[in-house]
DNA sequence: AATGAATGAGTCTTCATTCAT
DNA sequence: TATGAATGAAGACTCATTCAT
């Protein structure tokens, strides 16, 4: 009986919410904001969650588990490491960058509710092992020991949101498409696969 | 002479504030900290700047005309475009990423008032003269139209100053030692160059 | 039946909202915290009682009447007066003090809803009757008048109440033990009896 | 140069805060009620106290530091022991009971911030070692052992101050003057001393 | 110019109570 | 009757900035 906690209720708080964080950031966020946005009176904000680095939380959680999710489902759905690699850049990032708001927050200044390195540390993983794979029979990664693979993914991986995150903010002429197939071509050509 | 004791004072103030940003978060860091790291009076905190904002607006402005400075003086104290682009990598981007406290406030939400994407395109258009001129005679780099460079570099140095913050951050088993090689490795394959 | 269980469940409230109330104090134990400890959904706290201050005026309602029926049947258990004032000290007053929580929420400030002054008042009237009964034969007694022998026994009662609760939330080195022993002397050697 | 901060102001703050408290409770005054009070913007209530903690602290610290410079001044300023004693119930006493808003806020919920144990305890200390000086060629004193004269003395002073709250509160027929003379009355005998 | 007290809008959060289920 | 989500007034406190001295 009473009335059971309404799961709708819940999202509809963590996506006005995580608007708001990207558009204005973490800090100059009220939670007065959030209820306007919601139409949703305080308390209840604080029925479903802590409080508002909670709800942070939350939104950097789940959207980060929804990627982790894509990328395996991505990665299993193909069957050679190089057709893995190609449907990660041409389906997975395609879909990381078009989450703007997500990519905004994690590297917002809230980024020590947000744990991103934990973050980018999970990914590299994943994708470290199927580079893996693939240099074993491939002279160009052959010369990269695993230190320099991993840097590479971590400087490349957050470069590419960094950039999305400022080319959005501002008038910089560089659109998330440049930025796609300059990797594309960048993966493409260190890996000798022709991803095109 | 007043003139040297009041540059001193918002020396001190620039000083402070940049470290506490860095470690706290801007918005994190109220003007009373400033305050107590300095040892200056609130009052006179508004005597050198309209408030918290021209604070962080002038880190970011003049450490970055620093940084405008090195570049250009690096770039000037080469002869070639190859050397030139060899002592960017080599002297320059160690000394960015040895000012991690404002790598840190660039990147940091404050990133509003920091107006990151200018200076970028900036940078940008210094280097991308360079590379033009290196590509002129290089088989590499003439695949590459400009719009790639131009992506290129803004997703190198983002990511590099990203990785850096992040990895400062947390526990993440990356040096800014790595990073630079990495970005060496990769730039002077990609050009053909030895930067060794 | 559903009396019976209705009336377990008041009781379980009263008893974690008592131990609650004596340890936090009134205004630092919330409705909730009484949820959590009886393990009862709020709305059952009020399906029971109105609100929070009636769950105080029943604690002490209750208790005080417990007291009062304990005072009467100790009274009422022995012959004469002299033998009644004894077993008033010896077996009724350590039986109060035996309830730290109650006289710590008597004297709390709950008192605003728990009308101690009604329960002194009453208390006092019983004994003070005794007293009377007493003092008929007595020298010492005789030269007391009625409203000294009325302020001695409030001075006495709150005084041993809240020597009580004071010397238990705090490291005075006072037991309740010697608090008894005091009484026992003051009250013989007052009275001219031996209550050894 | 500023504006220095201004006693009088705290004092105001002070004031207002000690009538709203004993006179409403602690946790039953809001800031803003002080606000009210003393027409003061709530910034000014933090210039001057850390919060609502400090200021009952600091109404009872104060308060308290008061009344044991008049004991001590009132100790002595009389000769023989006995003369003191006379001293402290006829002049120290009746002083305390006036200032009915501290003694309310003595015992009040707010007791944990109040360390009204101390209080004591530093209070009996003095007294104590009066009481044995008048021992020494007493009679009726020489039987009571250190512990219980200790005991007697928080009885009857929580006693006296309880009676003086709780009679205050109440519409119950006991005034301060009543308690002053059982007081007196009691003292006298038990030392065999006249203190009429 | 230097100082730091003064200010009050705004912040996050709590909580007793109600009421839909 | 039992339940616990819903509610929103009220709470304590912060802090950038101003301005009297």
């Amino acid at each position: 009986m009473a009335r059971a906690k309404d799961e709708k209720k819940r999202q509809t708080i963590l996506l006005a919410a995580k608007t708001l964080f990207s558009r204005q950031g973490f800090f100059n966020t009220s939670v007065t904001d959030i209820t306007r946005e919601t139409g949703l009176p305080v308390g209840s904000i604080y029925t479903y969650f802590k409080g508002k680095e909670e709800i942070v939380r939350a939104i950097v959680d789940e959207g980060w588990g929804d990627l982790r999710n894509r990328l395996v489902t991505t990665v299993s759905s193909a069957e050679t490491p190089e057709e893995k690699l190609k449907l990660i850049i041409d389906q997975f990032l395609p879909e990381v960058l078009n989450d703007l708001d997500l990519v905004n927050i994690l590297l917002s200044e809230a980024i020590t509710y947000t744990k991103i390195e934990e973050k980018v540390e999970e990914l590299s993983g994943i994708i470290l092992a199927l580079l893996k794979a693939v240099a074993k029979d491939n002279k160009a990664l052959s010369g990269l020991d695993k230190k320099m693979m991993d840097t590479a993914l971590v400087v490349y991986f957050l470069g590419i949101m960094a950039s999305v995150k400022v080319s959005r903010a501002s008038s910089i002429g560089l659109k998330v498409g440049d930025i796609l197939k300059f990797i594309k071509y960048t993966v493409g050509s260190s890996l000798g696969v022709d991803l095109r």
